[in-house]
DNA sequence: GTAATAATGATGGGGAAA
DNA sequence: TTTCCCCATCATTATTAC
């Protein structure tokens, strides 16, 4: 039977289409030179306006029926008290009308079953009987869910001490080796990256003439920075790091280097060696819960921010965790000095991703999304618990990256189990989890691993299935802009407090937008999306993004926009006076540069891509400055 | 031409052992 | 305190298949 179950599972990933969402296309998509505007969904047809709410609540996860009958319950009107009451429903009912299999499958996924569970109970009770496969997936939850709990108590009950990651001044000593090494790097490469740091050029090749060609990036800002403090020392000094005058957007950039330090007297010696240890200073925190997390919300409940960091706007940046040494104070440095929240999407789902967050937002009143995902491997994937062996121990995958396994592993792998009747000798043991480790294989039969499918990752990060299938685009790509994007419901818990502070919707900047990871957890949230400005280079990723916004039944507009140098202040300008400011500035830039599988160009945020970093901090000062006073 | 496939280490944190 | 080992990691490139 499970044998059954893996094929449908495997074969309809190419064959059938699951009825996600259900109109087709109605609004027109026009295509501008550089960008272009997906119309709101108002004008189309108001028969099929039941149809739309449907769509809306499916869209942020609920099933149909349950959709169907809190609109039976509440009117189709008023969507508020739709919402509350499929908030409120423990997903028991089980009167719907079954008429296709399909349909069934929704259903139970709508409340939060996992598909391989849901298959797997109708087939073992039939697809009339709802009330028996209810009853059976009820009873694999909770066989699954104690252990699972237990597991996740235990990892951070042992670290509580309140002051997590508080402390950004350590006193370890560094020598001087400890700088950035940047020997690839020529001259002008070095100035362009000055330059766009926020640098000038005068300042920047001064710079370079005064250290020196061979000098690192390090040492360039120093000086400049140095420089900068000795001509502002006797207008800024003392400096007043809270509050501070608001810049304008040329002379903010140069600030942050020097409001990190509060002597301008001191040697540029002492200043690289306290940077270091700034750079030394910023740990992890562990376990990895940021501010907190759902089953543990109360570690910070205050935190400081500066006069100028205070929203509205307000602003969320993310990039990797693991980024090369020194990358995250730069990033804090750049974001109004914040401090980063890391945060390990593993407290949110069955997959770890570890990930640092930048943003202005409050911490205090977050809530998760519902339905909760699952937590654990066997829970995500129930199937493959028959072939689980009892020596592989894993219960959360690792990071979903851009790439699979090959065909060429997993058989390697099936060849040296083969090998062994019952349980293989612990070297070969270790060899098969060092792999599965390594590539988030999966059991899916008798010494066979597979890597996962598409749709079973976009069901860890939180999207709506299918949201990256078809359309044009393959399946490589999609694996790549799965993996380079947000867990949806990690970044919805962090931005859930947005709903009480817009419940009328929000207007978004979405910079490096993805496949839409931001909108999709705002959309789940029930947070309106009033306008959406996204810029994102792939136009795989935008026509992603497309879709989902029409199959939505946004009511607002998406703008798209293509490369983020191309928005400039005075598009800026148009755009805010357009729509009427931005509520919310969102966005990871690329990472490229600073992840760990990188073997090739791991060149921090000086690398090609990374350094697109300076452009979100570019954007964000200006949409600040031209935001109305508070 | 695109898509799929397979092979390609280094970095840095954490913790045990010396 | 230092050294060593274990471990995870939003990827890039070259080649082959279509």
């Amino acid at each position: 039977m499970d044998g059954n179950c893996s094929d449908f599972d495997w074969d309809t990933e190419d064959e059938l289409e699951i009825e996600n969402f259900g109109p087709p296309y109605s609004s027109g998509v026009t295509h501008a030179h550089e960008e272009a505007v997906v119309g709101s969904a108002e004008a189309s047809s108001a028969s099929s306006s039941s149809c739309k709410v449907i769509d809306h609540f499916v869209g942020m996860g609920f099933s149909k029926e349950q959709v169907a009958k809190a609109i039976e319950e509440n009117g189709e009107e008023n969507t508020n008290l739709i919402l509350e009451s499929l908030l409120q429903c423990p997903a028991k009912e089980s009167s719907l009308p079954s008429s296709s299999n399909s349909k069934v499958i929704d259903h139970f996924i709508g409340m939060g079953f996992s598909e391989e569970l849901v298959v797997k109970a109708i087939q073992e009770n039939g697809e009339g009987n709802t009330d028996s496969i209810l009853e059976t997936l009820l009873t694999y939850s909770a066989i699954e869910k104690s252990p699972a709990k237990q597991h996740i108590d235990s990892d951070h009950s042992s670290d509580v001490e309140g002051s997590l990651m508080e402390d950004f001044s350590d006193f370890d000593s560094l020598s001087e080796t400890e700088e950035i090494a940047n020997p690839d790097s020529d001259e002008e490469s070095r100035l362009l990256f000055l330059t766009k740091m926020g640098y000038t050029e005068e300042e920047a090749s001064a710079a370079i003439e005064r250290c020196g060609p061979d000098s690192t990036i390090a040492e360039l800002t120093d000086f400049i920075c140095a420089a900068q403090m000795a001509k502002a020392a006797d207008s800024l000094f003392p400096i007043e790091v809270y509050p501070r005058p608001k810049p304008s957007s040329n002379d903010e950039l140069k600030l942050k280097k020097r409001q990190f330090d509060n002597n301008p007297w001191k040697s540029k010696k002492q200043m690289r060696l306290e940077m270091s240890e700034d750079d030394e200073a910023l740990h992890l925190p562990n376990p990895m819960i940021g501010f907190g997390i759902p089953t543990d919300p109360c570690h910070v409940t205050n935190r400081i921010l500066t006069e100028s960091a205070i929203g509205p706007p307000y602003f969320y940046y993310e990039n990797v965790a693991l980024a090369p040494k020194g990358v995250w104070n730069t990033i804090s440095r750049f974001l109004y000095d914040i401090q980063p929240e890391f945060v390990d999407s593993l407290y949110f789902c069955a997959s770890a991703r570890k990930r640092g967050y930048v943003h202005n937002l409050p911490i205090e009143n977050r809530f998760p999304l519902v339905p909760l995902p699952p937590h654990t491997i066997k829970e995500a994937f129930p199937l493959t618990r028959k072939w689980w062996p009892s020596w592989d121990s894993r219960t959360k995958l690792n990071c979903l990256q851009t790439c699979i396994a090959s065909a060429k592993l997993t058989d390697r792998i099936r060849k040296a189990l083969e090998l062994h009747d019952g349980d293989p000798p612990e070297s070969v043991q270790k060899y098969v989890i060092d792999q599965c480790k390594k590539w988030n294989l999966v059991w899916v039969g008798r010494n066979k691993v597979a890597p996962l499918e598409p749709d079973e990752v976009e069901m860890l990060l939180g999207f709506p299935k299918n949201h990256t299938r078809g359309g044009g685009i393959s399946r490589t790509d999609r694996y790549k802009s799965l993996g380079n994007s947000f867990q949806v419901d990690t970044v919805a818990y962090h931005l859930s407090v947005l709903k009480e502070i817009y419940p009328q919707g929000v207007n978004v900047l979405s910079l490096f937008s993805g496949i839409g990871g931001a909108e999709v957890a705002l959309h789940r949230l029930g947070i309106p999306l009033k306008n959406v400005v996204s810029v994102e280079i792939s136009e795989v990723n935008r026509n992603i993004l497309s879709s989902w916004w029409e199959q939505t039944n946004q009511k607002g507009k998406l703008l798209h926009i293509e490369d983020i140098q191309q928005l400039e202040d005075n598009k800026i300008e148009q755009l805010m006076s357009h729509f009427g400011g931005f509520d919310l500035i969102v966005g990871g830039s690329p990472c490229n540069n600073l992840a760990g599988s990188n073997r090739y160009h791991r060149d921090g945020l000086e690398g090609k891509d990374s350094a697109l970093f300076f452009d979100y901090v570019r954007i964000l000062d200006s949409v600040k400055r031209l935001s109305p006073v508070r």
